[in-house]
RNA sequence: AGGGGAGUCGCCAAGUGGUAAGGCAUCGGAUUUUGAUUCCGACAUUCGUAGGUUCGAUCCCUACUUCCCCUGCCA
């Protein structure tokens, strides 16, 4: 893909980065992507990737890779690494080594006690259900908790015992003392630590104390030297939060710098779900197979379906950035897949629905030529295509009584053969059920690699040698859902989205490696099937279709 | 209802007190041994609504309206 193209979507994000370039409040910036390993990178993520990978590479900073891992019931190592092996297949490569949030877990307790030092946390005994109570409601004050003026030794001596694990799980947090009748609940004495006696991906059972997302994230951002930190726009009402803790650290000199958080809209697909608790249930009721089924639009379903990463950066390059909230039909991503298929996918034939097709004029056994892979990329190279006097032709390109403007086979109507000879429609053969089941052709034996003289000859269809062709298993893919906007529900979910079928394709086709993109000419895009293909054994995906005006005219 | 956001072409999305970029889609037309690709052309007198300020407003002010997010010891 272009570069130029990606540089010169102008946006809000990247308006702020050039205004603190130039007022010099950075020199350089370092942005970050911080996922939580509980579950697989899906289509939203990659939007988030592109935007924070994007900003660093265009304005000559970093971008580090952050697992936001303060929640051990959630997580673990299978994710790590899938999230790693995502990013990297799309194309970046994070600053420095991969960083996870509990490096800093030591840290953050140190900074937990210069907040209860400071009169600004303390040591709570409420549970879950009281806090609720005391928190108040959108339009009601909250109530302080009875344990908010706690002394600063018995808050110290309380929350080392909390560390110790001397407390269940549950009974006691650690809260800061912030303002319990703010109109914003997140400033309204929000934990801090909680105990939860969970084994950590990382730390083990080091810890029965983990810190909260919002009191972790800015401190983790901060001693990143993290300048922009960009996420969803969930989390504008958590900013003063964020704000309050890390100008508190910040003053005291316990930070290095003070970054800024920039919210921008989440991108929303049609056609799919991308909430990790719906994909999970549908990979949970086994109406897919997994987290990488190549109809969910995971980063490694997506990857298997066929799509390319440049296809997927340009979708996100397309989508741009920006807060007000958006909708985006899956056609806008196939488009995108489709443009990057173009010049990269290898053309070839298969035929699904075959047709007989005798040529009576044929007069040797095989007739091969060299043809290319791709009509406008030469550097695909070329293959041996070999004619036979049987071959097969798509039972969709003949009409016995054709409607107007057909431009392919009708009773003694001629079209061209791809890569070879014009024939002509002589006969139609029908079975005692009055089918059609082959037809006699003539063909014209000046018209290999030339046009015919003195007349034009408008269509061209695929086809396969009877003799030659080698079977193969298709699988064709739909959306996800029937409904424009599913809610996850298996009932919308669309029992069509994968149909196995057999096709018959040339067998220099069978020889593609896992992974290799094609065109079945005039079929559509496809992919042999990075798991299931076998050596000279490919089973194909169909990454897209063709686009086809004609066809969606004559509906 | 309290707080925080957003409303510019079918879908995204720039823009800014000086008279509406671009992309995708769509519609014409040309080329084409894929009805694909490619190429040319068309496509918002108008920026949620109503007022106001101004020589001039999508941009500033006021009111209204619609949509999204927030009451996890999730992230």
């Amino acid at each position: 893909m272009n570069n130029e193209k990606i540089k010169s979507a102008p946006n809000f994000i990247k308006n702020i980065i050039e205004e603190d370039l130039k007022s010099g409040k950075h020199t350089h910036i370092v942005t970050r992507f911080p996922p939580e390993p509980n579950g697989y990178l899906h289509i939203g993520h990659a939007k988030a990737i592109c935007i924070n990978f994007g900003l660093a590479a265009e304005f000559n900073g970093e971008c580090n890779l952050r697992f936001d891992d303060t929640n051990p019931e959630k997580e673990n190592a299978e994710f790590v690494n899938s999230i790693q092996e995502d990013i990297k297949w799309l194309g970046f490569q994070w600053h420095d080594k991969a960083k996870y949030a509990s490096d800093y877990f030591d840290q953050l307790y140190d900074f937990a006690l210069f907040f209860i030092n400071n009169g600004l946390a303390y040591v709570c005994d409420l549970d879950a259900n009281q806090m609720k109570q005391y928190r108040g409601t959108y339009t009601e004050d909250g109530v302080n908790s009875p344990n908010r003026n706690r002394s600063v030794a018995e808050n110290l001596e309380l929350f080392n015992n909390m560390k110790l694990g001397k407390y269940a799980d549950g009974s006691k947090t650690l809260r800061l003392k912030i303002d319990m009748s703010s109109p914003n609940i997140n400033l309204r004495d929000p934990v801090i630590y909680r105990i939860k006696r969970a084994h950590h991906i990382r730390t083990g059972d080091k810890w029965c104390i983990y810190p909260m997302y919002d009191y972790t994230h800015c401190i983790s951002d901060a001693l990143e030297s993290i300048t922009h930190s960009c996420c969803s726009l969930e989390f504008e009402d958590h900013r003063p939060l964020y704000d309050w803790i890390v100008a508190h650290l910040y003053a005291a000199k316990l930070l290095p710098c003070h970054p800024q958080q920039i919210e921008f809209s989440r991108l929303e697909l049609l056609y799919t779900v991308t909430s990790k608790r719906k994909l999970n249930q549908l990979i949970q009721e086994k109406v897919v197979s997994g987290w990488n089924d190549p109809r969910l639009p995971t980063i490694s379903g997506m990857r298997r379906r066929g799509y390319t990463a440049n296809g997927i950066k340009l979708f996100a390059q397309r989508c741009g950035v920006s807060k007000s909230p958006n909708i985006i039909d899956f056609e806008f991503l196939e488009n995108a897949i489709r443009e990057e298929l173009e010049n990269e996918a290898i053309r070839v034939m298969a035929v699904i629905k075959p047709l007989k097709i005798t040529l009576i004029n044929f007069d040797a056994t095989t007739k091969s030529k060299s043809v290319p892979f791709h009509q406008h990329q030469a550097l695909h190279g070329e293959r041996e295509l070999t004619l036979t006097k049987e071959i097969y032709i798509e039972q969709s390109d003949f009409m016995e009584r054709p409607i107007e403007n057909w431009q392919r086979l009708a009773p003694g109507k001629e079209i061209r053969l791809r890569h070879s000879y014009i024939i002509k429609c002589e006969q139609v053969i029908k079975n005692n059920a009055n089918e059609i089941i082959e037809l006699k052709c003539s063909l014209d034996p000046l018209t290999l690699g030339a046009n015919p003289q003195g007349r034009k000859v408008k269509g061209v269809i695929h086809w396969v040698s009877c003799t030659l062709a080698l079977p193969v298993k298709l699988r064709m893919y739909d959306r996800l859902f029937t409904t424009a906007r599913p809610h996850g529900e298996i009932s919308d979910f669309n029992h069509n989205s994968l149909v196995e079928i057999n096709a018959l394709i040339e067998p220099d086709a069978t020889k593609v490696q896992p992974e290799t993109r094609l065109q079945f000419e005039r079929i559509g895009y496809f992919i042999a099937d990075r798991y299931d293909s076998k050596p000279l054994a490919p089973i194909f995906n169909k990454i897209v279709d063709l686009k086809n005006t004609w066809l969606e005219k004559n509906k």
